[in-house]
DNA sequence: CTGGGGACGGGGCCC
DNA sequence: GGGGCCCCGTCCCCA
């Protein structure tokens, strides 16, 4: 019996032994893997930083030749035209045709959503048919990169500034304002994305067709923005990005906030109710407002770049204020992304090298992919905070040919996004529709409401609501009857300096706009237009 | 009667 | 918030 119990003894001893053994061996086998994987996953990434830094010097090449190709074709565009061509382009801007030259675009090719670090971004300025789509952002390191990939202008009119200028110049000799006489140079739109090669300051969408991968690279294209857990929130918004709205603001932060979906929007657009006079509109469709007025907190925070990154994530906020920090991140889009925002619809019928806001506004008439104002009131209707609403809500009614009229499509068009002060740095905060830098966050969120349609100012006597609370206040004055100027020369009363102004150049016979053609003079600058349409149009 | 132009009121938007 | 400009619609006058 001993000898049995010690010969069990002695077979555990063995296979105890005999355990360890393997144990070791196991444990060994999977260290050597493990190192021989570190080895091949530093290696790796060692491959992808030369790659990288290849193609970093290929894309600094590119963006240099096409700035020297810029100042060419702006030297060749600076020569007279004729009045033709501005007002072709007029059209254009109308929504009347295309611009069939000059524009360019990069534009991922037909049929491919993908978009990877290795993919090579090809131009074709001749046909404007390739390829990426995708923009430098000014940011703190813009300068640094040098001539060249400085964020793209293109300049269809001419600076509404300049002209006005033009236009009153000294007193005595009123300036010719020829308006259509020197029609800016029709330069390019070209969108170029600086690869700084810094994680956080270059951001790229890896977008497959059903998976958006956030890295720390994000290029927000339009289905990028809209294949979210809210397609819904292209309905909503009903504000298809603007093509510039493909871009997103580049800022100097490694962490993304993303912030998952909540309900609070009432809450969280309950701010600025300052105004008793105005009724705010707490009805405001949440997804057409992908700003979730929530965010004041982080922009009064100063922390705007958060605040734009989480917008882009998700477009949605969770009103608990949870944020999720987020270094990658895959993000699943439930069903189809539509290929609403494409630029390849645009592309493959041919519209391709005039790709803006013109192109959009074609494209959101034609595809049916894309929410139109009447969806918006399919939205709002759902809303039930909206619910409430009566037909004073001109949100869903809100025209994209009013949001996006020639002004603002000049001016989006125009350097800086419109920006004429010339101290690009001061304004470092880029619309997300049109890319128009703000010097503040919360002028920012004002400026994007002509994008997104909110308007949270109600005229308590009527219907109209309006966007910002000083246009309200100037609108009352339609039911008060309040005329607080009035003119010294024949005691006529206006409610605003500015037609008072206009008003005088009755008096002092003022004409500061002559028609170049006939050198008939006239005091409003739409009655020139007006003039040289009707008589001197050779279109 | 019609078209061109002047004048004015109002909204949009930016500084 | 005020100032200012742009744009549009409308009304009116006049040739």
């Amino acid at each position: 019996m001993a000898n049995c119990v010690g010969f069990h003894t002695q077979i555990a001893s063995i296979m105890e032994v005999l355990a360890n053994a393997a144990v070791a061996e196991i444990c060994k086998l999977v260290d050597d893997d493990y190192a021989v994987f570190r080895l091949e996953v530093t290696q790796s990434q060692k491959e992808n930083r030369g790659l990288r830094r290849k193609l970093q010097l290929l894309e600094l090449k590119v963006s240099r030749e096409r700035a020297e190709r810029t100042i060419r074709e702006r030297v060749l565009a600076s020569r007279p035209s004729s009045v033709k061509i501005l007002d072709r382009y007029r059209g254009m801007a109308r929504g009347e045709g295309h611009i069939t030259g000059g524009h360019r675009s990069f534009v991922k090719p037909a049929g491919h959503n993908t978009w990877r670090d290795d993919q090579t971004i090809t131009v074709d300025e001749g046909s404007g048919t390739s390829t990426q789509h995708v923009i430098m952002i000014e940011s703190a390191d813009a300068e640094a990169a040098g001539p060249g990939v400085k964020q793209e202008r293109s300049e269809g009119e001419e600076d509404p500034r300049h002209s006005r200028d033009n236009q009153t110049g000294a007193a005595g000799d009123p300036p010719v304002a020829t308006e259509d006489t020197a029609p800016a140079p029709l330069r390019t739109r070209r969108s170029i994305t600086e690869v700084s090669g810094m994680p956080n300051t270059v951001l790229k969408s890896e977008t497959d067709t059903e998976t958006l991968t956030v890295t720390h690279r994000l290029l927000h294209t339009g289905s990028d923005h809209r294949s979210d857990p809210e397609r819904q929130g292209l309905g909503r918004l009903g504000c298809p990005p603007a093509p510039s709205s493909e871009y997103l603001p580049v800022f100097h932060q490694s962490h993304r906030m993303v912030h998952t979906r909540g309900d609070g929007y009432g809450d969280a657009l309950n701010i600025g109710g300052d105004d008793p006079s105005c009724s705010y509109a707490t009805e405001i469709d949440p997804g057409n407002m992908p700003l979730g007025l929530e965010t004041q907190t982080d922009l009064s925070k100063g922390d705007w770049n958060r605040y734009s990154s989480s917008v882009h994530s998700e477009g949605c906020l969770d009103k608990k204020g949870e944020v999720i920090v987020v270094d990658e991140v895959t993000v699943k889009v439930e069903g189809d992304v539509p290929p609403t925002w494409n630029a390849d619809s645009h592309l493959v019928e041919g519209h391709s090298q005039g790709r803006d806001f013109l192109d959009y506004r074609g494209s959101l008439e034609t595809n049916l992919n894309i929410a139109t104002p009447s969806s918006l009131h399919v939205f709002r209707d759902r809303d039930p905070v909206s619910a409430s609403m009566g037909p004073s809500d001109s949100h869903g009614s809100v025209r994209f040919d009013e949001v996006l009229n020639s002004n603002d499509r000049a001016k989006a068009l125009a350097p800086g996004g419109g920006d004429t002060s010339g101290n690009i740095k001061e304004k470092r905060f880029l619309c997300m529709f049109c890319n128009k830098g703000f010097s503040c966050p919360q002028k920012v969120e004002i400026h994007q409401r002509v994008h997104t349609g909110v308007k949270c100012f109600s005229c308590t006597q009527c219907q109209m609501r309006f966007v910002q609370a000083g246009d309200l206040k100037r609108h009352q004055r339609v039911h008060t009857g309040e005329k607080p100027y009035s003119c010294p020369q024949c005691e006529k009363r206006f409610s605003r300096q500015d037609h008072l102004k206009m008003h005088m150049k009755v008096h002092t016979g003022e004409r500061p706009f002559a028609c170049t053609q006939c050198g008939k003079r006239f005091s409003e600058r739409r009655c020139l237009r007006i003039h040289q349409q009707k008589n001197h149009s050779t279109l």
